[in-house]
DNA sequence: AAGTGGTCTAGACCACCGG
DNA sequence: CGGTGGTCTAGACCACTTC
């Protein structure tokens, strides 16, 4: 017989979905369109809805698709560009920052946060919430973990929690000499309370970027944000809005 | 009856299972460590595998575990930290970069690289891959692109093909004058040879870093490098190699 | 050959959203 | 209320690694 070396390597049936589906959304949908739900999609490709799911999930993963219990599957936009690493180094809350301060309340930091911060065990700190919006969207939500230290002269009449007082925080960071900053991203999934926020189930994948804010030859500030994953593309240097489209050819809804 | 607003939100078995795990690996785990298989690991927590199967998948997302088809689960060391935006600005192939260069062939980008490059749509690129180990594991797969027009002088004599033609191309790309770069981060998935160069199955999760090198104007190359998303921590700025543990407890084997 | 993780099935029920 | 995506089950077989 002949050597049939074709097809020594099938692909698995949820990857050849994938790529079905995908060249679909390119020719056949425009952003926003809804897709039919999974029970018929399932059936029409001829395969188990679990099988299905694990290509629309993939599809979901790589900002193509959108889910949402109870609605329906949807053709997501284009990622959209968040600017995370600005060229010159600034305190959070400087003016012109993307965040919205939501809360301030004293805490010991996770145990991770101190192996950051290199601070003694139990040194206290303001643990500031904020979140980010654009086009109208919760894109990121962020917690900031301020040494007391680091804001001596705090003064006692300001408010005792809210936003005013992660304001009143952030105004005292200011007064310090900013050394320089320093960033790091790693993939994550939501916990629960950040998930709510993002609009997004628990698990839901997300960006974790970690910065680090020098101050007085130490670590003054940590911060540690979770991005949308499915939705931001996260730019560090000149670019911020520049647009990189997968598929140029995409129709606007 | 009295009200029982406990429970009222009971999570997901998988989510709940997680969590266990999670601590489990924590307290009775050392890296490198084998985790019994999944069958046991299903029947002893009394769920289907499925299941349990999507709690370890959360954990292999967040870098806590690393399974090997054929071989089994074991408990994943600390994330890496790789630096990919340095501080000043170089071309890739400069001395001491990280990437060590395995091909180089002519081609026409693809639609999404033409978008990038906002070149002709039919300009013939060098289309150099590298490849990137840090610790003895492959972290990263990268392809270049390199307009003809960023390197006119590139000599006939060169070799035609493979390391010698791509350090060729890069050894020429040294010459332009780099006004600035910037670069974005995203979440991908991995396509079939990427998987192959990591290590990993197709459609495993990647963080995708697209960098834009300006020179005379125009942009003058294109880098998209794929990034193993449960093995990396990408830095960027002052901190290279700085340890962040998510768990400072966490024993070395 | 034995054991691992990876894929796939055909069902069931639940949580959520909209009319 | 009906329809959607999310969770879960109990099985089966496949691809791969190791011995």
């Amino acid at each position: 017989m002949g050597t049939q070396q074709l097809e020594s390597v099938p692909e698995p049936k949820y990857w050849h979905l994938k790529t079905v589906l995908s060249e679909a959304l390119d020719s056949d949908f425009t952003v926003g369109e809804i897709l039919p739900n999974e029970r018929d999609l399932a059936a029409r490709f001829g395969v188990a809805r679990a099988t299905l799911r694990q290509a629309l999930e993939q599809l979901e993963l790589e900002g193509r698709l959108q889910r949402r219990r109870g609605v329906g599957t949807t053709v997501a936009p284009p990622r959209v560009g968040v600017a995370v690493g600005a060229e010159q180094h600034v305190w959070p809350g400087a003016v012109g920052d993307a965040w919205q301060p939501a809360d301030c309340t004293p805490a010991v930091p996770p145990a991770a946060v101190v192996g950051i911060l290199e601070s003694g065990d139990d040194e206290q700190v303001h643990t500031v919430r904020r979140s980010r919006v654009t086009h109208g969207q919760p894109v990121a939500a962020e917690l900031l973990y301020i040494p007391t230290s680091s804001v001596p002269d705090l003064s006692a009449i300001d408010a005792p929690s809210g936003p005013a007082r992660a304001r009143a925080v952030l105004r005292e960071l200011q007064r310090l000499d900013l050394d320089g900053q320093d960033s790091a991203v790693e993939l994550g999934s939501a916990r629960a309370d950040d998930a709510r926020e993002l609009d997004r189930l628990p698990g839901a994948p997300v960006l974790v970027v970690t910065t680090r804010f020098f101050a007085e030859g130490r670590t003054a500030a940590v911060s540690i944000a979770t991005y949308r994953a499915d939705t931001c593309r996260l730019t560090f240097g000149d670019s911020g809005g520049v647009e990189i489209h997968h598929d140029p050819e995409r129709k606007a809804s």
